[in-house]
DNA sequence: AGTTTAATGCAACTCATTTGCATATGTCAA
DNA sequence: TTGACATATGCAAATGAGTTGCATTAAACT
């Protein structure tokens, strides 16, 4: 279980791990999907912890701040967010039912690098890339 | 200059050529980066065009439905669109200056497609993906 | 147990975008 | 041309995600 970890880390460095926080790392440990305020909302309210909204949005930037989470924006008005120690991987939007599931994306691993290297050499340096596949899941077909 | 054949289609189909909607078609036309719905406003603006910010939404919504320009959901909390006529290409968003420049991505273009055809045969049918690329522009250095 | 200060709750706020409705203006027919 | 009619617009109020100020609560250290 690596939110024992995360809260390793956190206590090193003198933050104190309330029931909140505690609860959001597990969440986020034990969904391989990104979440948003809302999903989290109801994750902490299915586990009988009740926090505020703001304090949610709060803790996620907390987190995030702390390289336990990574934002990701994608084509809906609400911020996801997902765990920092999962492998690098991209996902899968159905515009449907809205579902959101990784991919793994080998194939195109080494050219985006190679695309990256070239651009790097053009004056803008490349720290980071978002790629989002948008259709409809099986489920909706 | 192709804001014509964007008012040609429009006038066939039945919809009123206004003045708001000619110069909106025209910025599009000019610009080779995506524009928000600030950007429109200033570049309405500057060409003496008053139009309310409730019409701007509403025209851009429209233009999509139209399928004359794509929306496109950046890692900032505003909405950008271009024009639909635009090759397909990917964007370098400078996190520093918030610069957005288009970037051919010939590199990636048939491992992408490998991989569409991959997942489609999982059950998931891709019809779009998302790839931006984040960091910092050479002017920001 | 008492002290300190990070974390929380609450309510009010911001900011992009949307909506309802009355008015104005393209466009088409006479 | 002019008038009729529906589309497009302006305005003001609403929405919805996310933020902030401030008083209170509660981890964690002594």
């Amino acid at each position: 279980m690596s939110s024992a970890n995360a809260i390793a880390q956190l206590q090193n460095q003198g933050h104190r791990i309330t029931t909140a926080r505690r609860v959001l790392l597990e969440i986020f440990d034990a969904s391989r999907r990104p979440l948003n305020a809302q999903d989290i909302n109801q994750a902490l309210t299915r586990q009988g912890v009740k926090v505020n909204t703001s304090t949610i949005y709060r803790e996620l930037q907390f987190l995030q701040k702390q390289g336990l989470v990574n934002p990701l924006q994608l084509s809906t008005n609400q911020l996801y967010y997902e765990s920092a120690q999962l492998p690098h991987h991209h996902h899968l939007v159905c515009d449907s039912c809205g579902s959101i599931d990784p991919v793994e994306c080998h194939e195109v691993e080494s050219p985006l690098r190679r695309l990256e290297t070239r651009v790097n050499q053009t004056g803008f340096t490349i720290t980071n890339h978002t790629l989002e596949f948008y259709g409809t899941c099986a489920g909706c077909r």
